[in-house]
DNA sequence: AAAAATGTGCGGTTTTTTCCACACATAGGG
DNA sequence: CCCTATGTGTGGAAAAAACCGCACATTTTT
């Protein structure tokens, strides 16, 4: 199930952020240099693994993410969680709370986030 | 600034949670079966990077871990934020909240804590 | 004392990931 | 029509990460 490199993982996130791009344009939009051969093997690859679709526009291919965001977000938080709350994500997401510098505009807000996710909760 | 792999970050995970090993204590308590020679191997690198000392005591060296846990678990936060919350850590933390499954209790725990830590700010 | 167990040091090999050059095709402008 | 720009496909090379065998030394066991 799709577990990304780290190279990898920099194309998705430009594909996550910009929707259907070709090579050239992921290039532009790339977090540091990179030479379109390069980052056409790496499409390649993700292209085999499943993780982006793409799509003949007028003579390019245009990519786009297959798997989403979130579904990554989630495992590798979970990968975290292994590593640093023994595999707890609650435990973790406390953690993080504790130790990262949050204004108190921040801390707020989660804490509206938090009351609106138990709101939800009942409504199950 | 000591940044991991795979590999080596498990052999971080278990010294962060046992403290002093010695090579063939790593490897029984490695997450996966690993050849002693191959862990050491990722040790010698460790010890390269400054992420880990060794001490000899009896015959074998002792390892344990250089690297704080909280800074390594900062530092991949900051990377996970990167990628899916525009840099933000506070934002990261909100979309945590929002999309994992986290029970009634554990959500009244992350208030607690987030009451918490209001209060320390105010002291400062 | 020999055998077995425990460890280290060293010098690789293998696998995975990343990167790239080059040949070829097509469209558009001069 | 020829040149340039823009793409693709392919077949690797280069670099990084992970892995491992074996010789040697010391201690423990029989």
């Amino acid at each position: 199930m799709s577990k990304f490199t780290k190279s990898e993982l920099e194309v998705m996130q430009v594909l996550w952020e910009h929707g259907s791009l070709k090579p050239a344009e992921i290039q532009e939009k790339f977090p540091r240099a990179i030479k379109n051969s390069a980052l056409r093997s790496l499409l390649s690859v993700l292209l085999d693994k499943g993780s982006v679709t793409r799509e003949m526009i007028g003579k390019a291919y245009y990519y786009k993410a297959k798997t989403p965001q979130q579904s990554t977000l989630k495992r590798m938080t979970k990968q975290m969680a292994n590593i640093f709350s023994g595999g707890s994500t609650a435990a973790l997401i406390a953690q993080l709370i504790k130790i990262e510098a949050l204004s108190e505009e921040d801390i707020r807000e989660l804490q509206t986030i938090a009351k609106q996710k138990i709101k939800e909760q009942e409504h199950e």
